[in-house]
DNA sequence: AGGCTATGTCAACGGCTGTAGACATAAAAA
DNA sequence: TTTTTATGTCTACAGCCGTTGACATAGCCT
């Protein structure tokens, strides 16, 4: 085999991208650094070059997927039904790289090497930052549990496959969703 | 080392348990048939033998663990803010078991080789029976967004360990959960 | 052209995993 | 007492995994 000898930054963001669509259907554990190597059509060593560890490839790809909750200034009363529909229009939708960064987080939220980046990365990337937005008393608290009903509304979709959720008119579910995040949010 | 020779179905129920305390806290993959065995101060091969397989021990520690929402006969009025108590009291509590079990099932969520059987675990012993317990049409529609907002308040307590819900006054909590609740029942 | 560096390959290690079969011994049955 | 059965142990096998170090070659620089 002929080395390929191209532009090193190119392969590692491959890499990047191939490490980020494996971490988001698997966890932590079930993505093999081989798999990602064969995705790019490169050794497994090479992987391990670039990036050191599996542990620190994994705290890159949620780097690279930093959030801009803050650019696009929302105002709290908006909230609400902004988040409703982020979680359930997966298809098409420019904030879907947002819900990929929750959806790679909860996978590998028990996994015990990546518990504690994914524990982080949910409390200064979500948590904080949308509790900014927020006046008033025990904002990250009402923050808190408005990402419990959207968190759990997406294990109950993506990982347990809850048929009520997935299959019906989305539109009453995102004005229930709108509504229950309303609530969660108030004082 | 001389063989115990004691009951069989003694030790087995001992690895069951064993079993139960490991998968609550550690996903399928990160329980080894080895920490059992340990725990039980057995040989590997003895845990092979009396479940055959790994996938099939975890039935069996799900199988086990069969809830009994309907013995306890609730009317849907009360639902809420059992559930709500349910979840929020972790220690003590009679309904414990039943916590337990949503623990693992949501450990194990997405692991390729216990997703199925957590999939149907969960529709057929949770969301299903407590559907039953529900007048008016789509029970099991709401019962989804319920346990949603269960299973969310439980990851973001025990696995992202968000601590806006673990420290502070339960009681406030308890109540918003119970509201939440409420409102997601609703038709 | 000749050397150097970036880019990538290859082989292998140690460790862990679930699983299987052959063997040992205590307890019960004959 | 002898034989059988239940209850466990021991050894070992493939198969993955992440990680490491030695090697190869393509492309750039002088």
């Amino acid at each position: 085999m002929s080395p390929r000898a191209k532009c090193a930054a190119s392969t590692r963001d491959t890499m990047l991208a191939s490490a980020r669509r494996r971490f988001l259907e698997e966890s932590y554990e079930n993505v093999g650094l081989r798999d990602i190597a064969r995705d790019v059509g490169v050794d497994v060593a090479l992987v391990g070059r670039y990036f050191g560890s599996k542990e620190n490839l994994f705290h890159e790809v949620l780097r690279g997927m930093r959030c801009d909750w803050l650019d696009t200034d929302i105002d709290a009363e908006a909230l609400p039904s902004f988040l409703a529909s982020m979680v359930l229009r997966q298809e098409e939708s420019e904030d879907r790289e947002d819900l990929d960064r929750l959806l790679i987080i909860l996978r590998s939220a028990s996994s015990p090497k990546a518990s504690e980046l994914v524990r982080t990365a949910f409390r200064e990337d979500v948590i904080e930052p949308v509790a900014r937005l927020l006046k008033g008393a025990d904002a990250e608290r009402r923050v808190a549990v408005a990402f419990s009903i959207l968190t759990g509304t997406t294990v109950m979709r993506t990982f347990m496959g809850v048929e009520p959720l997935l299959a019906c008119c989305q539109q009453g579910l995102e004005q229930k969703l709108t509504r229950l995040l309303r609530e969660a949010l108030s004082t």
